[in-house]
DNA sequence: CGATATCTTGAGGAATCTCAATACTAGTGG
DNA sequence: CCACTAGTATTGAGATTCCTCAAGATATCG
């Protein structure tokens, strides 16, 4: 099992021709490329490089200098920052079609962490930035998912000072289906693909509060635990007046 | 004293030429513009409206259709968001040289008040996005602009997440040290022109519990405490030790 | 099937919030 | 110049939410 998920990360890791394989990418028409047409494509792609990560594994560290910036193919990625006595933050969960680093930044101030098996495609920032340069249209769509990335940030914080645990763990399902479905799938039955603890450190909780809070909505039929860390949501009404959003 | 305030709206409201004012602008050297040499800056400068803004007085309404962008050229704004219920989170104090708002974005999510009197360096959102296109190094600058605010937002997500109302108080004490700094100002004597409400909205607090860290500080002698609401930072060391900060 | 990691549940404690009273401050009018 | 007022800040006491510590249950993987 071990070796052939090895076997498929040497396989796919430098294809024969780059350009060819973001034709055919499964984030093609949502990641930060789709805004490039089928020529500019292949440019981009000449600047580009598939790595896999298993769960667990650190995609980039905090601090490091030299700055990269990849796009998430497949999995989920986490992205934190530490206190030095340990205590963590997620700033965020990253999902396919998403992108992670920022351009023109000189350092990476977050941990980038792969949640489950993931595949993100890899650019230099230096060789990433000439080509903004040359195609304005590429570096206003970054600009505005820059933008996207700013406005999610400062609804996290009304949710971190605002909200109380039921409403912040209603508010991360939701949050996760929104999601979902912006990727095609299902938006009822979600992958709760984190543990525990990083849900904890993303919404500003212990591990226990979340485990509680999850077994208040399960007892109160809003939602259903299933095999494999799936979630049903049975009460889509009620989880949304449990969220408070606005 | 109002009659004469009123007056001086009106005065430098419209100036006869736009551009000139650019010139002489006290943030020309800090805000977005900085980017522009002494010819761009004039075509910048047409497009620029100044208004002044009463404290307490609200520029931008949150959910407005048409989005505006702006400098700030003096006074103190905050920026907020609201849940249904009221309660609310304060997202970010702003300074002079720092701007508002977002281009290419289509709506205005956050509320914008003027904390102190204000005066602010307003640009229609078409128009300075035409202006972007034709000056790839002002887009540039902006970018870089914005990817601060998301990395100041994500610092402030772990603030909100992870420390205690101790360290919350401190963290933001020396934000506001750090901020003066950059203004020229002295760090060690700065001006809590926001009300303890606005404190606790932005730090997730109640204002019992700001005001009582603020006593704290101040009975261990980490701060004094002067007329004006002026905060003098006396131990330094200290404070930064009860910030603990990354 | 056993070992390890993760999750759930319980009981008690701590930090912060809520409610309430008092003190301060700046501006207003006498 | 001083008293008055309205808004704001401080302080206190009790309530509450969430955290901490600990035990037990479940899941996963070899």
């Amino acid at each position: 099992m071990i070796e052939s998920f090895k076997l498929k990360i040497l396989e796919s890791g430098r294809c024969a021709s780059k350009a060819n394989y973001c034709h055919k990418c499964a984030v093609r028409d949502r990641a930060f490329c789709a805004a490039l047409d089928n020529t500019e494509i292949d440019e981009l792609g000449e600047l580009s490089d598939r790595k896999h990560y298993r769960a667990g594994e650190t995609i980039f560290e905090q601090a490091t200098k030299a700055s990269v910036f990849a796009n998430i193919i497949e999995g989920t990625v986490k992205q934190s920052k530490l206190l030095p006595d340990g205590r963590q933050s997620i700033t965020g969960f990253l999902f396919p079609g998403d992108f992670v680093g920022k351009v023109y930044a000189e350092n990476q101030t977050s941990f980038i962490e792969a949640v489950t098996d993931t595949h993100i495609c890899m650019f230099a920032r230096g060789s990433l930035e000439d080509l903004l340069d040359k195609r304005p249209h590429l570096a206003r769509r970054l600009f505005n998912l820059s933008n996207q990335s700013l406005e999610r940030a400062e609804e996290w914080m009304l949710l971190l000072g605002r909200k109380t645990a039921m409403e912040k763990l209603a508010s991360f399902l939701l949050l996760l289906s929104k999601r979902a479905a912006e990727r095609g799938e299902d938006p009822d039955n979600i992958h709760l693909a984190m543990l525990r603890a990083d849900i904890a450190d993303y919404l500003g909780l212990t591990i226990e509060t979340v485990s509680r809070r999850i077994s208040g909505l399960k007892s109160e039929q809003i939602i259903q635990l299933g095999a494999g860390n799936m979630v049903r949501i049975v009460d889509r009404r009620a989880l949304e007046a449990a969220a408070n959003n606005s």
